[in-house]
DNA sequence: GTTATTTGGTAAATCGGTTGCACAAAAAGG
DNA sequence: CCTTTTTGTGCAACCGATTTACCAAATAAC
């Protein structure tokens, strides 16, 4: 029926109606265009101004409080502002400052897999904490791959996004990383610089003798076939960690077998890998030290599907102390590096530095402290 | 020996190393001065167009490919900004085009405690994907309290900051819900609206549904006595997954026991208050019906300390299947909502709706899909 | 009672873009 | 060959703040 009516209307009906039917729509537009610019247009400083009778100059500076202004006439455009329910336009203020207050947050590329490990919410925690109290806003950037990850930062920085940046990652010679430092941007490291260790602001743990002294500990229970998972080896994190295995070793005395050592990306899957490969040896390790929780997840998951106990037949020890390390059965001996801390203090540092262009380069270190669980257990064999 | 060393030197020695030092200081500064400004001092839409030889709107047109533009001009034009760097000021364009590229994130007031829960990540997750995707920045609320959380949503839309707002959870009376309502201002919301359903852009799951189902599931093992465990009453999914209980009791027709109804934080602390609560009943339930995953994480431990067995003593179904419900023990049996489909629909929806104006409002309903893990068992007693 | 200083405020330039309008030159039409 | 139209650019006015330089009135100093 439908169908018919419209068949037999002529083409030159079917033109005016659409002629009637755009109309209709432009106006409808406009309409919501009005409102719309009745939001948009809101109050500017020539209103204020022109309401409190001063010149708009005027009311800038009594934005800034600055003493040049009479107690009167602030106290008369303090009303005005009140009463139009005046917000100042950040574009404008920070095209004119040129400075935004917000910082930018990069995640290791691909957020795909990185918002997945508590370790990034945590620390993400901590920064906006602190950007909360010091007034700063967070933009963060969503990962992708490498090169969209990159395009991302290059908007920040030249697109004068941010006011700065914090890296949550630090590998050796990160693209992102070396442009920053080429283009001298702001920033500060969460982790320790591959090189150029004295020219970069960072915070980080001290993991090297963090996972020495983790290491030790295994030792003393009187493990020698100590395995090591570790992330993918251009990770900073992972080679440090890496480092204060090997010196422990070999401060006992126990051989490094490099079968022993093995390398993946901070999955839970790559947990699950490693093990497998792991006691394929005939002479499997009795311990293992896990560069981070998530991953201790793949392996404690995969050692119960081959029917391995832990501790009983392995111990492990990890990194990070995620919650998630309490609840895993076993709970897990991990190393808690205080994430959100990290999060504090780099924001804290790079909102230093932006406040004052000759704060000096600074490196803070957050102190780490292992917790004892049950994941680990003396080798009495 | 260090100290000896600094007392033996005199006052003089003292002052004069310090004005050395300072003024080694003041002159790094002044070097570092002016390489800065050799950065902010960005190559501008001017500095393009003098060596294109044409007019700084020409070098605008061709950044926005305006077909005006003869090809020949904006090859040209093309090749200035390449061999000058150049980048546009998103200050500045923003200021011009009344629009920034960037969407706000506003979590639930204290990221502080939801950050914990790796719902958030998760949508975050999948907003930033479709962030990417589109070429769209992410900002992100930082919580605090109440009062600083709305300060910031305050920030955000008065100036100017971001285009639109996802509201990451939904809860009657919600003043910065009625806020963007009454200033007009674009967001979707996650979650299902108290009120004004038909005037908002939401993605949700069907959460009564899936609630139902998931109760009936528990009433076919032949549970009865089965207590709800909720979010704080003034959240819309808690009410939501109430209510889905209630209706599969009503309709089995299973009376409602009050007692059995318990709301407390998404935490999982509270999960282990609860607990204690339930069993220190004469007639404990047999069958838990957890709003949340963490919660049901507490309530696991809780069970564990009380010497109750999940799934023996009591069956447990969870919601949202966060990947920790796979590696508790026993697994979870829990409501996959799908939270990056959460995330990347409802940046879609804003996104469309921010691209034209009179796109309508819309519901989308993301699916869910019960997964059936260890923590319930047919009742056999 | 002049002149020198403060004090309080304004006008106008600037930040770095976008865009409506005017206006030549080139192409099309008559 | 002279209009008319199209095509390609430039001019100038915004966008909404900040900030420099300048000025008038009030106060202080001589």
């Amino acid at each position: 029926m439908i169908a018919q009516k419209y068949c037999t209307r002529s083409l030159f009906k079917w033109l005016s109606d659409d002629i009637v039917f755009i109309s209709g729509l432009i106006k409808e537009r406009n309409r919501l265009q009005a409102k719309e610019d009745e939001r948009v247009m809101a109050v500017t400083i020539k209103d204020v101004a022109k309401k409190a009778n001063v010149a708009p100059s005027t009311v800038s500076r009594v934005i800034s409080d600055n003493p040049r202004i009479s107690d009167a006439t602030k106290k008369r455009v303090r009303k005005a502002m009140e009463e139009l329910g005046y917000h100042p336009n950040v574009n404008a203020r920070n095209l004119a400052i040129r400075s935004t207050q917000a910082i930018g947050v990069i995640m290791p590329s691909s957020a795909e897999t990185s918002l997945q490990n508590p370790f990034f919410p945590e620390v993400l925690r901590g920064i906006g904490s602190m950007a909360l109290e010091t007034g700063y806003s967070l933009y963060v950037s969503t990962g992708g791959d490498d090169t969209q990850s990159f395009e991302e930062v290059k908007r920040m920085v030249y697109g004068n996004r941010v006011d700065g940046i914090i890296l949550l990652y630090s590998r050796r010679n990160d693209p992102i990383m070396n442009f920053l430092v080429k283009e001298k941007f702001p920033f500060v490291l969460v982790g320790k610089p591959y090189k150029r260790e004295s020219q970069i602001t960072y915070v980080d743990n001290d993991n090297i003798q963090a996972s020495k002294k983790v290491t030790e500990h295994l030792i003393e229970l009187g493990h020698r076939r100590i395995a090591y998972l570790g992330g993918t080896t251009d990770l900073v994190v992972t080679t440090d960690r890496l480092d204060g295995y090997k010196q422990a070793l070999l401060a006992a005395e126990i051989p490094i077998n490099e079968k022993f050592i093995i390398h993946d990306e901070f999955l839970r899957s790559s947990g699950r890998k490693a093990v497998e490969k792991l006691f394929s040896f005939s002479e499997p390790p009795t311990a293992i030290l896990v560069a981070d929780d998530m991953m201790s997840l793949g392996v404690i998951n995969m050692l119960e599907e081959l029917g391995i106990e832990c501790p009983e037949d392995v111990s492990i020890t990890s990194f990070n102390n995620l919650y998630l390390s309490e609840i895993t059965r076993p709970s897990l001996t991990t190393v808690d590096i205080n994430i959100y801390s990290l999060g504090i203090q780099s924001a804290k540092s790079l909102i230093e530095r932006l406040k004052s262009k000759d704060e000096p380069v600074k490196r803070v270190i957050v102190p780490f402290e292992i917790k004892y669980r049950n994941s680990t257990r003396a080798l009495t064999e």
